[in-house]
RNA sequence: GGAGAGAUGGCUGAGUGGUUGAAAGCACCGGUCUUGAAAACCGGCAAAGGGGCAACUCUUUCCUGGGUUCGAAUCCCAGUCUCUCCGCCA
């Protein structure tokens, strides 16, 4: 959510920086809307001020003019109130302003490439893609999980659902122990307050699962990620100067409908409804955030170092940026079967975007209340994690190797064989 | 599912119709004292929004929305949320 003051201010270089993005929002009425509010606004409170002079005045004859005057407020608020909410409904749709340094660009082809970590390892054999060598295994189930719940699912089962949980745990332990972030364990259902607080609401409802409870209770929503739930914990809050930097991780199940991506990466688990993430969340003082996301960005890519995977770590173009960033690093790993590096993680700054949604604030040293600044990012996005482990480390029995870093995660097996029979 | 209690400033917590935006305490900021710190003492300290170059000023806000009244934190109605007890439950 932006600042209408700004906006007022700086609507040229507001509009021009929008335009950069991929918004759907119309905003050319924005500042005659804001002033006819604002109009509005002085009428009342002249109004009001009558009558609360009145009041005072305890003079009687004056009380009947007192009543004629409520009913004028009443209409004038009524249509105040209608006008800001058509300024909020602009307001709220309108995504982030991008930071200097991001490339101006309309989609994926325009982000830059950054830097490229590990060497690219030539087999002699031709590598088979991870729902190849999973279905081979009999350790991914795609038809089994088609059968109990319907596409975009699957199974994990044995030594690969062993390491899927090694890979969640060796994560959280680099994360809280080496790179100072404090584990939670989350609900996995968010308000409605909560989702618009991290931009998910109103824009993106459509990639969301919402839940029914029995009660006519508020909505709720299946997390998409552990960002919407991790963030919001500084949700309408003053938070201590002292506190911060607060550093959040969680792994969690992440729910997405993936609405615009059907036809996309329909074999495998590269794209499902259902995926484990690990998250990191920062929330800091507002001018820090670009310093945390380089942080956050080297907390990510240290697993991939660890875990030897080749990557690369890309900033994205204003075009390919998601709704609350201000700026993103995405890192991507090497898939050998694809001959590509895919996204593996997504490590954003908000700046204030999100804090001015949520109301998060905290007293400066000047002692004034600012909204404070978040970041997210996936520390790694498990799933996709494991397809490059599988892929990476595959040999050419169609066994996979265990890197290093995992197998005191996995009983110090050193790699993963077929079921026998 | 049944019964009850509550929601006031950063926090704790007074306050039942007329300068109460709101006592007190804690926290925080400034000062006195001190070599320094602590303690003690003195002073300051809510937010959002509007107008003004500014000093400043106005409006709103005691969970939300209605209602009563010239006037509501305070009375009435509806709703939301939180907590406790019982039942059910991993």
């Amino acid at each position: 959510m932006h600042d209408i003051k700004y906006i007022r201010e700086n609507y040229d270089v507001f509009k021009k920086k929008i335009s950069n993005r991929n918004n759907t929002t119309k905003i050319d009425d924005i500042l005659n809307i804001d002033k006819k509010n604002r109009k509005l606004i002085q009428e009342k409170e002249t109004l009001e001020k009558q009558k609360k002079d009145i009041s005072k005045s305890k003079d009687e004859a004056m009380f009947q003019k007192s009543k004629e005057i409520s009913l004028k407020i009443k209409e004038l608020t009524e249509y105040q109130l209608k006008v800001k909410k058509e300024l909020d409904s602009i307001l709220s749709s309108v995504p982030n302003i991008p930071t200097e340094d991001v490339p101006v660009g309309s989609d994926e082809k325009d982000n830059k490439v950054i830097e490229t970590i590990g060497d690219i390892e030539s087999k002699n054999f031709k590598e088979k893609s991870h729902y190849e060598l999973g279905e081979k295994l009999d350790m991914l189930d795609f038809d089994l999980a088609t059968k109990t719940t319907g596409s975009r699912f699957v199974f994990v089962k044995d030594k690969l659902a062993l390491m899927e949980r090694a890979l969640s745990n060796f994560m959280l332990d680099v994360h809280t122990l080496e790179n100072g972030y404090n584990e939670i364990s989350p609900p996995l259902l968010a308000s409605e307050t909560t989702m618009f607080g991290t931009g998910q609401l109103p824009k993106f409802e459509n990639d969301q699962f919402e839940i029914k409870l029995d009660k006519n209770d508020g909505r709720k929503f299946l997390i998409p990620t552990a960002e919407v739930i991790l963030t919001n914990i500084v949700k309408n809050q003053i938070v201590k100067l002292s506190d911060l930097p607060l550093r959040f991780v969680a792994s969690t199940p992440c729910f997405r409908k993936e609405a615009g991506s059907y036809g996309k990466d329909t074999k495998g688990m590269i794209r499902q409804h259902q995926f484990y993430k690990v998250e990191l969340v920062s929330i800091v003082e507002n001018d820090q955030c670009l310093g945390e996301l380089e942080r956050m960005t080297k907390s990510a890519t240290k697993i991939l170092d660890r875990l030897k995977l080749p990557y690369r770590k890309i900033i994205l173009c204003t075009g390919d940026m998601g709704f609350s960033a201000e700026k993103t690093y995405d890192i991507e790993v090497w898939l050998p079967s694809e001959k590509k590096y895919r996204e593996i993680s997504s490590c954003s700054s908000c700046g204030s975007f999100q804090a001015r949604r949520m109301n998060s604030r905290y007293k400066n040293t000047n002692n004034e209340n600012v909204f404070t600044g978040t970041l997210n990012g996936s520390g790694l996005a498990v799933g996709r994690t494991l397809i490059a482990v599988m892929e990476n480390y595959q040999n050419k029995d169609g066994s996979i190797t265990i890197p290093e870093a995992l197998r005191p995660y996995m009983n110090n097996m050193d790699k993963i064989l077929p079921i026998k029979s």
